[in-house]
DNA sequence: TGGGATTATATGGGATAGCATGGATATTTA
DNA sequence: TAAATATCCATGCTATCCCATATAATCCCA
């Protein structure tokens, strides 16, 4: 599966137009569809990224709800009508569209942060106030330190 | 699994290029990347190193929290968007990256130093006046000289 | 066991290819 | 036909590769 490490700002130019740094480019190689999958993220002004693999695999969880269930109209509502393909050009970039570019505050730069499995566009002013926040709760909490206690199906809410 | 042993100070030249020491790097071998993952350390200006497998770990540890909770978010946010990816050369040698260069404090010289699974890139004056540090001393020898906790659905919160 | 030869490692510098970026031209869509 | 979209080309910059050399470690054989 691919893995998006590292955070990368690259400029947008006046048609919307990026390139997706060359390092996520290479993770994705070997996939059919050549370009990512991008949704508004419902958290956080920034944009939810990956390969295509990897909306296969959100389409699989959402059919783990009841096909009639609240959950399943909710999900697929805001999954599947929200998200858009964008198919690299020749150079690896992509065009933001506007309903993007707007929910992000996009402006002339764009940030591309790795989270493992998927990875985030950001304005670049916006997530490093969003990071410094995180850091502090991350090392606060010691969470990196050691694999935290395991899960069982009993404990869960 | 990979075990880093020992401190080994080597060159960085202008480039910011630095050789990994040998040991190392066959202590990596047989891994699929050839390279290391890097990311800075939360507690000391230093950097933490380890190979892929290292970084895989890592990934599902993060994986037991609960997707859409805080902690999650955290962890990935200051995880994976502040690791990279360094690749070896052709001979071995590693390029720093300037934000880790500044974190460690690094100028002309970097410790490689050797942590079991994982290790550790120090300026070397630093290095020495930490590992001088008796406090330290003392608490991780309390550390290595106990068998870590076992972890058992009981003792949890 | 000692000393010379050979290999591995670390380090420096220059050439090359890939990447990000801007602009121009073609193609589609309304 | 105009506007929006996609494809192609040019360029500066940076990272990567390749080769040369010095030093240290290892090996081999007398």
């Amino acid at each position: 599966m691919a893995l998006f490490l590292s955070t990368t700002v690259n400029k947008v130019d006046t048609k919307g137009r990026v390139s997706v740094p060359a390092a996520f480019r290479s993770a994705l190689a070997g996939q059919t569809f050549h370009g990512i999958v991008a949704m508004p993220s419902f958290k956080y002004p920034a944009i939810q990224c990956g390969g295509m693999e990897w909306m296969e695999e959100l389409s699989n969880s959402v059919n783990a709800y009841d096909f009639f269930s609240d959950e399943h109209d909710a999900l697929t509502a805001t999954l599947f009508s929200k998200t858009v393909q964008l198919s690299f050009d020749g150079d690896g970039r992509i065009v933001l569209p506007s309903s993007l570019i707007t929910h992000a505050k996009i402006t002339n730069k764009a940030a591309f942060v790795g989270r493992g499995p998927l990875f985030e566009i950001w304005e670049p002013e916006d997530f490093y106030a969003y990071q410094l926040n995180a850091t502090n709760i991350a090392s606060e909490q010691k969470l990196t330190l050691r694999p935290p206690p395991q899960k069982s199906k009993e404990e869960k809410h």
